[in-house]
DNA sequence: TAGATTGTTAATCGATTAACAATC
DNA sequence: TAGATTGTTAATCGATTAACAATC
């Protein structure tokens, strides 16, 4: 029997390599055991998507343990058995070695938005040939404080050399991995208008990976049955094309009267996440996620803010001049007692 | 000379009626004075708005006052005359009356968000007949605890009445003057396709007052110079046009590569508010809003939550199941010592 | 070794939640 | 008066910022 290559796990007869994947892997480790020798999917995510690994690589300190609890579920249970903790202190060091989460650590949505700004700007510094971005390079090009980068990227692991800064090359890869932006996302189209009118809408998407395997709208006659090359399906067909597709997500950009009854119709027909681009915002039942982009709700919170900014210089004008000239007190108002 | 209708103040002389305005008026006041005859800004605004005034309604206390420093910027002045301070304390109850905010306070863009959200929930109730709702019932239709409504709406006034609650017309009404639904708000439509697709788009915009002014592309031939019944112009007519229409907004929906040359050129052109559509974000110097609409971002964000929330149900999975059967332990997993 | 830069721990800030006095 | 509901004040929570030890 082959031993595992990390030493340390008998991964050839453990159940989530049956399995397939991982389970608990952040990094979306679900297809690499297929591709596998004798090695463990552990060791293959971390090398293939050169994150340093602990007992293979030549790195002294192993910056993977911190995240080691979450790659592989039975690492908790083995630990607790005599035979096996003296291997594991080996090859991790001790602060991380009994720390158990009770869960996945929440990540918050803005810190999502703000991985997806760094992705960008790291592929401005790699088309210009940098090799290596600091924290403080990244923050010049977007925005964001340096240390609030730092410290967003740590949730995921650890990505920089203190001195050296970041692997531009490597980070963007660890980004684009936690984003999932590696993996084919099976999306369904619902309202065919957007599509019809912009032919290279779908390409568009389809550089982010997200495939958009079927279109339906109410009216499918208008487009007689088909845009930009893709069938046209009515909505009475949505259930069925999201089971023959493996859609989990869909897209939602129909009169605002119908989206919540598509968005319905959607959930009912099990679809994961929805975006919803009417105008009117819409709810589903907690287990499916929903996000509403309401362009008019954006206008009209966008118009807030100017008008609000305008007021308030004009208000600390006011201001200004009233502390300012006191003899024009009498010139510009008088008591009516 | 005509004495002022709230016994305060001489309107009549203050040269913030002269201006046509009251600068600090949250409410958008800046009408009111142009249509009045001697009664002062404040009151006609207060009265016309059904907010409660000081001076002149029935209400026992004036519940307005609390925002009468923003409302009138003098204020602060007379009250540290001592001819006046009697009868501002006849009016005006002692906790607010030495309060002198430095500043407009400084409102969540999370706030406005829900603010919407309350308008539309209040629409359907009224749609139903339901003339007073409480907080608890808008918490009920808009899934926002009642605590935050009723906090979100004190920052801007008191619309409620304890045991009662609130009118749900006049907070519509209310609702619809902060959230500036009242006002025409020009803005320049710059990428002609999406109208060009959807006929009934800048339809849908003018239901919320935004009227689209001007439309510009960089390719006006493309539409033979016209979209919707309206004249597409180039992007070296941009300054001109928006000089010409007074546009103070911009809704961006050119390709990704042109998105920030098109921002620039807005921004020189003295737009004050930007909406881009683009799948990349943009920036702008202070004193110029933006806000970037990415639907491709909003989509990987959506996935990014579909994916983990998918993943913690699992990693919870494996628990109980490692928790449940210990003596499945031998079966799934050996050492490898 | 000195300077630079990371990842993490502690402090601050802001938004939400809870509690409650005031009011109808 | 009792019950309901508001608007506000205090407590909690979460995210950002600052500070710094560890590392290259």
């Amino acid at each position: 029997m082959a031993k595992a290559i990390c030493g340390i796990f008998d991964c050839v007869r453990c159940d989530h390599r049956a399995k397939g994947k991982c389970s608990g892997c952040v990094l979306e480790n679900h297809t690499v055991l297929a591709e596998g020798g004798d090695a463990c999917g552990i060791y293959l995510c971390a090398t293939r998507k050169n994150i340093k690994s602990c007992a293979v690589c030549r790195d002294a300190v192993c910056s993977f343990t911190r995240n080691l609890e979450m790659v592989c579920p039975l690492r908790g249970r083995l630990e607790k058995k005599r035979c096996y903790s003296r291997r594991l202190s080996e090859h991790f060091d001790q602060k991380s070695a009994w720390v158990r989460p009770e869960s996945l650590p929440k990540i918050p949505e803005k810190t999502i938005d703000r991985l997806q700004s760094y992705l960008l700007a790291l592929n401005e510094f790699i088309s210009l040939g940098v090799a290596n971005v600091s924290s403080s390079d990244m923050s010049r090009k977007t925005g964001v404080k340096d240390y609030l980068i730092r410290r967003d990227l740590s949730q995921f692991g650890e990505f920089g050399r203190p001195s050296i800064g970041y692997d531009a090359k490597r980070l963007r890869g660890c980004l684009a991995e936690i984003l999932g932006l590696g993996d084919e996302k099976p999306v369904i189209w619902v309202g065919a208008l957007h599509i019809a009118a912009e032919p290279g809408l779908l390409d568009r998407f389809s550089d982010y990976k997200f495939r958009i395997v079927a279109v339906a709208d109410p009216n499918p006659e208008h487009f007689q049955g088909q845009v930009g090359g893709m069938e046209v399906v009515s909505l009475r067909q949505v259930a069925e094309k999201i089971s023959e597709t493996g859609a989990v997500g869909a897209i939602v950009a129909v009169s605002d009267d119908l989206a919540q009854d598509v968005t319905d119709l959607l959930v009912r027909a099990g679809i994961q996440g929805i975006l919803n681009l009417a105008f009117v915002g819409v709810t589903a039942p907690a287990g499916v996620c929903v996000r509403n982009v309401n362009i008019v709700a954006e206008l009209l919170t966008l118009s807030f803010i100017c008008r609000r900014t305008h007021e308030a210089n004009i208000l600390d004008q006011d201001r200004a001049d009233i502390a300012g000239p006191v003899e024009a007190e009498n010139s510009t108002l008088s008591a009516s007692a």
